[in-house]
DNA sequence: TATCGCCTCCCATCAAGATGTGATAACGGC
DNA sequence: GCCGTTATCACATCTTGATGGGAGGCGATA
């Protein structure tokens, strides 16, 4: 079985150095590259396309160009390399935005030099590891507290809002459900006291991230 | 220290058998209740405010009401329970709808009984477990695969639907982007010839599910 | 240079939506 | 019975949006 390519940028030399020798005495990996600045290594990328790792360990916190600031430029680089994240501290806005940047895997630097070996084979197989305290806060972020505030409308305030935003105007709203032009005006009227907006634009765009 | 107080709400009885010897015969464990159905799960927590388990292992495929269906009316019940999915298949969908109601785990049934141990362990100390495959999954929704399909629209067009997107009116619009009220009308005009729509709903819900 | 795409602006018109005032009626609870 | 909520309808007014036409400036490119 090929050697997994593994790069490393972390500027700190106690980590760097200690997963440099864990990892890269690993017959499973071979470390083609690693740096301690994101600068390095967009530059070393874009200059010797030899260098294609395909699991890359990245600190999230950098000297320069933080590590989740770099992600997009590696992408454009490198797409198809697998990016695991390395923190100290797990805070969700960062977590969620070097996910959202493209980071498959992000764990805490307190974990063992083992189980970050486990992540990079885990990544590699196709699969994502995350400690389990950035799991969970993962897995609250789609459960934001079951908010289940379905709107402080009544039921038939709900039926006109899902014409509307089905693309119903006024007209064809009051059609569809058997009364006037001006009631459906008013309970638009309504609805839109109760939701404090007051554009159709914004009743979309609430009830449509809503439901989502 | 206390054993974890547990139930497991699962129709295969290999499947149950196996999770209640294993984990039942576990000192760390308590396992307060098993079902087969979710109606009997239900109507248990309903009758009897003493079954209260800390953490669930719920199959996600039951005959009746499924897992899925079940979780809102278990955190109605027991709002502080953590609920672990169990699955056969990984299907993106399901995972989303679970975690959405409020799973705070996603493993596959494939996975050892200690590796489910385990995930009982993380998941009542307040963490995580999902899958390796799962996780992918999961973190993959965060950055679909950056389809910078930005449209056929001009990058000024694109700023425009921004705005108006974001809620803005045609007028406000003009004012942010330092232009004048005809020059958006035309911007819009083009924008609906070139995407084939014809009203503000139709590009707002194109917008938001473009992006997400 | 001439043409083309993009951005800018203006005019005009009609349809649609936003907002206010006011009114009638059914229903449930106190 | 009175009151609050919900639902219904009407009329009036003003703003916004949709759509048509026309036109000048600018940069790229054939």
């Amino acid at each position: 079985m090929k050697p997994i390519a593994l790069a490393i940028v972390e500027d700190d030399p106690i980590i760097r150095e200690s997963l440099r020798t864990f990892l890269g005495g690993d017959p499973q990996f071979e470390l083609v590259y690693s740096a301690v600045s994101m600068e390095d290594f967009l530059q070393t990328l874009q200059q010797d396309e030899r260098v294609s790792p395909s699991v890359l360990l990245l600190d999230i916190q950098l000297p320069g160009q933080s590590g989740i600031e770099g992600i997009p430029s590696i992408k454009k680089l490198r797409p198809g390399i697998d990016i695991i994240m390395l923190t100290t501290f797990e805070e969700s806005d960062k977590i969620f935005a070097a996910l959202c940047a493209g980071a498959c895997s992000y764990l805490s630097k307190r974990v063992s030099l083992i189980t970050i070996r486990d992540a990079v084979l885990t990544v590699h197989r196709g699969g994502s590891y995350m400690s389990p305290s950035i799991a969970r806060k993962v897995v609250e972020h789609f459960a934001p507290i079951p908010k289940k505030e379905d709107g402080p409308l009544t039921p038939r305030q709900q039926e006109i809002v899902d014409c509307i935003v089905n693309g119903l105007s006024y007209k064809m709203t009051a059609d569809k459900l058997g009364i006037s032009l001006d009631t459906v005006r008013t309970h638009i009227k309504h609805i839109y006291h109760v939701l404090e907006i007051n554009s159709k634009g914004e009743l979309i765009r609430r009830s449509l991230d809503k439901n989502k």
